[in-house]
Parts: structure tokens; sequence; C-alpha cells
DNA sequence: CTCAACCGTTAAAACGTTTCAACGAAGAGA
DNA sequence: TCTCTTCGTTGAAACGTTTTAACGGTTGAG
């Protein structure tokens, strides 16, 4: 089942040495067309499939980019990593999926098993800032969805904290002085970032800094936003927040199935706005207000600064884009008292 | 930046054979516990990397398994990952996503490159037909939500004419009798499958054929359940289905999008199945009913016939799961006229 | 004190490609 | 006819590991 034929099986098949053949795979114009046929016939017939492994050892290159994802699950980063796609396709690579699972032990054994394969290069959006150390290892590295604060690798973000400060803002000018931000764990930068522009607009508008609740989740997919809302509804409803700012639209997602289930309305008991703006926050039970991030061209700049890395001389770059507030019906304004 | 540091390097700066790095790296137990030391030291200190090309071609093993599917942004596939991602790490083995994105070319060169690279094995829901010509290379290949028809390889899959024939019984059991199936293109054969399964619960319950029209979309993705729904309201509406089964939950939420743009209401103006029952569903606008697979025991159970794929008195297996209806709010029973 | 067994270490041979310098044959120009 | 190019092909040397058999040194038993 696997005699695992090789270039010299090939070769010895065709009547030719293996130069020739490896010549055929890779240099067809080189070759005499008559002798390339017979080549490609032995190939055919054989069934050979070139080894990878031996190609790159000798080669040295790899044809491949790797990307690790926060969460597989999470339809914002497959749209990231469909522009990251497009760019690899349009270099001539293919791309592989790896999911960390917001798993710092995950990410470690992918970053390390990618160093050692080789790869062409690492796209990552880390799960902590401590993972930053399991990067250099001399395969190109570009940071997704997240600053690099030191000017040791490129990145690409998009500003959290003008985020934040936009969902906040509106709820603000719509009447709102009892808020909560729903997101965790910390450790997350995003989450880091947009709280402290929540914040921001909070201090801007001149309302007390306890204007803001911080609900802090463990994770950011749609279970912790269902586990967030029923612990507000817990709340006493004095003390009860008439919005919420989730830091994505799972959790906004899990949120609003939560209100919906306890009996609550959103937006009248409490308006919602979530954060990233995928796809399914417009078809929500009630289309999700969401800040809007630039997901495919993310991922297409970042790729395209990961191709630029080994050029001679490359400078790391930090490119930021903004978002953008989308106002659908979660928030819609309330009835004046 | 590359000096690229062999294991000889390393085994000269610590004053050992390469044979011993390789141990340490390998076989730490065997090596003296002073040395193994100074070898790490060593390692550290020079940054090395293993090579997992030399590594591999010289053991043959790969320690990757990849799965190539069929939408990334589906959040059934992702799902169907984490399973097979758990099971791949039990074994200890890493995943590898690749998206063909429903491309037959794309898929292609996949295929193609996981065969060079010759991983464990690859798990594949595939774009046609006619793509299992590509898997005969010497790589275990199991077949996920897919059965085999001939017995050359394992493939776990669910029962989707039962799928397609429980949705449809349900709308004809709530009193519809002019019904649509949304879904294409019918190269793929799960939509092939449910429609027969929908045709049959036509027939089991005497209505006449053409009860039932087929409203070929071009792929299964949201705006194409957008489109699908522009479709339909620009019928008649006399000859306006009242009820529509779609191929998978997304084709269902964007038809949902289209109908509430455009002033119908669900379920009263249309009734809405979707398939799949992704996480998505239950939040909808309208609560989606749809038909359920167990999709991450699919992905465990895929990898673990992968896996037995090598041991010796191994036959194909063709594993096929049962799907389940769950109704909600999409398909709540029309008020007796 | 001898011999066998054991232990940690090593030299060298793979693994399957790519690449480079060198080769002979054939054709062109003189 | 002889030499100079050109063209297609090839032998052999890498690439960086893992692995195997053999090595010398130490230890324990007899």
């Amino acid at each position: 089942m696997k005699p695992s034929v090789g270039i010299r099986d090939v070769a010895q098949h065709a009547g030719v040495s293996n130069a020739t053949v490896s010549n055929v795979l890779n240099r067809p114009d080189v070759v005499a067309p008559a002798t390339r046929q017979r080549v490609l016939a032995a190939i055919e017939e054989l069934g050979f499939v070139r080894n990878e492994s031996a190609r790159q050892l000798r080669a040295g290159r790899s044809r491949v980019l790797a990307y690790v994802v926060l969460d597989a699950a999470n339809p914002f980063f497959t749209d990231v990593a469909r522009g990251v796609e497009d760019a690899a396709r349009d270099a001539g690579l293919a791309l592989f999926l790896c999911n960390s699972a917001s798993d710092g032990n995950r990410e470690r054994e992918y970053l390390e098993l990618l160093h050692e394969q080789r790869v062409e290069g690492i796209l990552i959006t880390p799960v902590d800032a401590e993972s930053a150390q399991l990067l250099d290892r001399g395969t190109p590295v570009v940071l997704v969805d997240r600053g690099a604060t030191d000017g040791t690798r490129c990145s690409v973000a998009v500003d959290d904290v003008l985020g934040g400060e936009l969902a906040v803002t509106h709820l603000i000018e719509n009447g709102h002085t009892r808020m909560a931000m729903v997101g965790g764990p910390l450790s997350i930068q995003q989450v880091r970032d947009r709280r402290e522009g929540a914040l921001r607009a909070v201090e801007a508008a001149g309302l007390p800094a306890d204007a803001l609740t911080f609900l802090e989740t463990r994770g950011l997919q749609v279970g912790e936003g269902r586990n967030a809302g029923e612990r507000l509804v817990g709340l006493p409803s004095s003390r009860r927040p008439t919005a919420a700012f989730c830091a994505n639209d799972l959790l906004a997602l899990g949120l609003l199935q939560s209100m919906t289930q306890q009996g609550l309305r959103v937006p009248d008991d409490l308006a919602v706005v979530g954060y990233d703006d995928i796809e399914f926050a417009a078809a929500a039970a009630v289309p999700l207000t969401s800040v809007r991030q630039p997901r495919e061209q993310l991922g297409r700049t970042a790729t395209r600064l990961l191709l630029g890395e080994n050029e001679p001389g490359h400078e790391h770059r930090h490119v930021k884009f903004q978002p953008e507030l989308v106002v659908r019906a979660s928030t819609a304004v309330r009835r004046q008292p």
C-alpha cells in the first residue's frame, strides 16, 4: 500500500536520470518535449506524488502561510481569513488555518509546529500579551487585530479604543446613564481597549465613572453572553443597567437570547451594542447595532505586510484602521419618560 | 537573520555529537542528565528550532491532520472541525484547516499540497462527486458529511434524505400545501439528498408533486438566501409558496432577512425551515426551525475512523447518523383560515 | 582479577529532493 | 574539416534530521 514511489523510480521507468525528472517538475521548458512526455507518462503510471518534505529541505521554501485564529467559530475571524486567503493565493501560497480557541497552550503548540515546518509566514491574533514571546524564531510574523507595542514586527489593527468610544457615546446620546460593558477576559487586549474607549466616552460626557459597570466574562462566545444576561437580569431593577455594550457580537447575540428568554425586551428594557458587525448581527432577533471593522481588508493588508517581510529594506509597520458604528434596532431611541 | 542553526551547531556548541542532540530531542531519558542540561542550554542559547522537513523526511511521519471544509464561514463546519480537533489532539496530532470555499480548483490544489506534505490523514467534505478522483494518492482519507458510494474509503454522514423528509413532513402537518425548497447547486450531494427527502414527504402525504417547487441557488451562503427571498416575493401571491425548506441555515437566515425587509412576516406569510441547526439559528429574528445534525460527533467519529485507517485489518466503514427536527417560531402553526 | 553486562555516546548511513558543474552530441560558422 | 555554441541531459553533492550498530568505559558478579 505504501511502496513510496520516488523520483528515482520515475526516472528509471522513463529511462532518464532523476535530475531530468526534477526538471520536468520544476522547469518544464528546459527539457525536450519528447522526454517530458515520457517522464509525465511515467509519473502518471506510477502514481508518483512529490515529497514536499524533501523538496522543502533542499529548496528551503515552503509555499504555505498559516493563520492562527483566536476562535474559528467566530465569523469575524473567518471573514478576516477570507481576506488573508485571497491575498495569499495572489502570491501563489496556500493557507492553513489553525484554531487556538483562546487557549494559550494550543497556541503555543501550533506556533512551535509552524516554526518547525518553516512556513513562509505566520499571521496570528494572539491569545494574550505573553504570546508575543513565542514569536521570535526566524519565521516572519504579523499580528492581526492587535497593535504591536514594540517595533519588532508588523501589525494590523483597528482602533478599538475609538470603537468603544463610538459605541458608548451612541448609548449616551440615546439617553442612557446606567450602562454595562460585557466582555472578558481582560487578558485580551481588544477587550481592554474597547473598555478604555467606553470609559473615555463616559468621561467625555461628564457622567460619573460608575455610570458604566464592567461585567467580566470568561470568554467571547455566545454562551458567555447568555450567562452575562442571566447575571444582568438577576440585578434589582433599580440597579440594573438600561444598556449594554458587548465586546463582540457573539456576546451580544447571547445576551439578546437570554433577554428574550427571560421576558425582557430589547431595546426597551435593555439596549444592546455589539462589536464586529458580523453577518449574523443584522439577522438577529433584534437587529444588532454594532461596531464594524474592515474584516477582509484587515486580512489582506496583514498578508501583504507579511509577504513584504523578507524584502531587503523592510521596516516594520503598524497599520491601524478606523471602525464605524452601524446603528440598528437594538439601540432604537428610548421613549422619553 | 537566517543563519539557520542546525542540530550540528547545537552539538558543537555543547561539545557532543549531533546524535546526542537528536536523542535529547526525541528520547530524553536515554541521555545522561548532565549532558541533557548542557544540550538544552545550547539549544536555548542558539535559538535552535528543529527542522520538521528534515525530521519528516527521515522519520516518515508527520504529526498533522488536515480538514478540507466546504465553507469556513459556515458555523456548521467549524463545529464539525471542533470535534475533529478534539479527537486529533487526543491522538497527539495538530489540525490544519483548509477552505475550499466550494471551489473545485482550490480543493484540488489543497489536496495536491496535502498529499505532497504527507500529512497523516485528510478529512474532506468534497465539493462534488468528481472530487473523489483526487483522493487516491496513498494518504488515508475520510469523507465527512458525505456517504461514500463505493467501498474504497471510510465516510461519516447524516441521513440527509431523512432530514429533508422530517422538515417537509413537519410543514405538511402544519397545513402547508404549496411549498418551496431553496438550495443549490445540485452538484452538491447534500442538496440532492435533502431534496429527495422533501419529495418523498410530499409523496407520502399524497400531495401532487408540484406542491414543492425547487428554487435553485448558486451556493449555500446568506447572500444566496436573500436572493432567493427576492425571487419568492416576486411571485404573484396566488402562486407564492406558504412555506420554504432551505438546504441550510445560512440560506434560511438570508431568506428571513429578505422577508422582513420586504414587509412579509415569518411564519405567517412564509414559514421557514433551515438545516444544520447552527447556533445562530436559535438567535435569529424569528427563531428558526431547523434539522439538527450531531456536528461535533460527526467530526470526532470521522477522525477516529481516519486514525484507524492504517491499522492492520482495517475495513472501510460508513457511519450514518440520524438528524433531528428542532421546532421553533419560524414554523409556528398557521392560524386556521 | 577476569569477564560480561550495561551505559552513554558517536560515526555514518539513510530519507527524497534540488541544483550545479560538467558532459556529449549536434548544428553553425569559418 | 575544424572549432565554437547551443542544447539536453546527467552524476554527485548538498539540505538537516533520525536511526542503527558499534564504541569505549564503568560496574557488578563470579
